[in-house]
DNA sequence: CGCCACTTTGAGTAGTGTCAATGCTGGTGG
DNA sequence: CCACCAGCATTGACACTACTCAAAGTGGCG
């Protein structure tokens, strides 16, 4: 594994684990199918509409996927970052359904048509890899269509902002936000304008406070709130969860529903 | 392959054709694995947040794939139709991430966890067909995304009664609708009222026809011009392209701003 | 026949989009 | 060094789309 002159571990596409049981020489062969390339900011990966001839998997730095309706109206499908595998469309050699726009500083490896499906082929362990991350992409997608089909503009850069948030609801401490206002609204399906005001709200009313290009959340209860995720009652498949909060409006309602 | 008592073909774990060079006893075992079912109209196959058991794959019929935020807002995150693959949560054992029900009777074969990984790890050409379907998927949900963030009600209404035409502009023939008011504004993220509204200046405007469960595209043209998606001039990654009836107005600009 | 679910239509309004003006900042060129 | 400019953000006034609430029409079915 370390006779050749492979260097990378960030990678999805590169990890040894990936190859079990294979032997580190062909672990490298398949390494050495892998272009590297870095892209700085602004810097476009590739274009809506170009032939799909690389799949790409970003080990570092985040990326900006746009797509746009004919009369150049622009919408930002998603921020793609580390670990994520981007250009699908390479395997079934269609065209690249979206535009790739390094946001910061991008290091990438892509690999080919030809040589992807030879690994894939030969390798089941990336192909269950790939499937589930092509899995979790599309339920993230469609988290996005239900968030656009149903949530107000305050809910969806309430959720937004949420979302910058690493998991866990850490102490209040500034986050970098990458993104113009223009950019936040191209992503939430809102205006420039919208945005501005909701956060300039959020900012009024010390939810938030943001500097240029940075951020601090300062009461992420009322985010999660105000987030359309989280209204003390939850209607899931066939369960209805109440929150302990609700539960007495919801009994005082049930007794005068029954009597 | 006709010794063993499986019968089905429409299906695309089922066909022999992703068995290349497998004996026609080893694609009878991978068939066994398979349990049919069938489902009437309005009957759920699954639920939003039940544990992913199984893999399904549509042989025939439609189904109605919704999400809902806490409060009981639904959106309908797409119809799923014969030869599409539902329930990628199983690969990893998650949760359903959505509710399927059946809009008409609906013939499908189901798969569980433990079967279908080992008919991925031992079968590449499985792999690959269930990665391209994935990810053709992903790219009809970005196409989503981009149309709810993006077009007006009217643009939504026109663009989904396009998609219900079988591709190619035939012959202005009755097709059915299989949803309600309702359901067609939660797939579009609208409302009731507004999908009614609109249809109805459709139908006033001669550009459809509606009956009960039933429809007949009229003006298909004028849908297309009014879907958003067609406009005279495409921006497309970098390349702009303009329709000629638009080039001679582009032309008059052109001199304008170059004098 | 009445009931029910679905659809249509109207009136009024809330929420966003549109247009325009202003201020701020960082970069450029004289 | 400063004047200038372009881009970004904010804010206001206004318009308009789409939502809300309400009422009435339609058709199927027991």
């Amino acid at each position: 594994m370390s006779s050749c002159d492979c260097e990378l571990n960030a990678c999805v596409l590169c990890e040894a684990r990936l190859y079990p049981g294979l032997s580190s020489e062909l672990v490298c062969r398949i390494r050495n199918l892998l272009i590297r390339e870095t892209y700085s900011p602004h810097q476009t990966m590739f274009w809506e509409g170009d032939t799909a001839d690389f799949l790409f998997a970003l080990k570092a730095g985040q990326v900006k996927l746009t797509t746009s309706l004919p009369d150049g109206r622009q919408q930002i499908l998603r921020l793609a970052i580390a670990g994520q595998l981007l250009g699908f469309e390479s395997l079934s050699g269609r065209k690249y359904s979206y535009t790739a726009e390094a946001l910061t500083e991008a290091h990438v490896c892509k690999i080919n048509r030809r040589d992807l499906f030879e690994v894939i082929q030969q390798n089941p362990a990336v192909s269950v890899r790939v499937i589930e991350a092509l899995s979790q992409e599309l339920e993230q997608a469609e988290m996005t269509i239900r968030d656009l089909g149903l949530k107000s503009s305050t809910e969806r850069v309430a959720s937004f902002l949420l979302s910058l948030m690493p998991g866990c609801d850490g102490p209040k401490k500034t986050m970098s936000l990458l993104l113009s206002r223009r950019e936040m609204a191209e992503m939430l399906g809102l205006t420039e304008e919208t945005v501005s005001r909701v956060m300039a709200d959020f900012a009024r009313r010390e939810i938030i406070e943001n500097g240029k290009g940075c951020l601090r959340i300062l009461n992420p209860g009322w985010l999660r709130a105000h987030s359309g995720i989280a209204n003390g009652l939850a209607i899931v498949g066939s369960w209805i969860i109440l929150h302990a909060a609700t539960l007495d409006a919801f009994r005082i309602w049930a007794t005068d529903f029954f009597a």
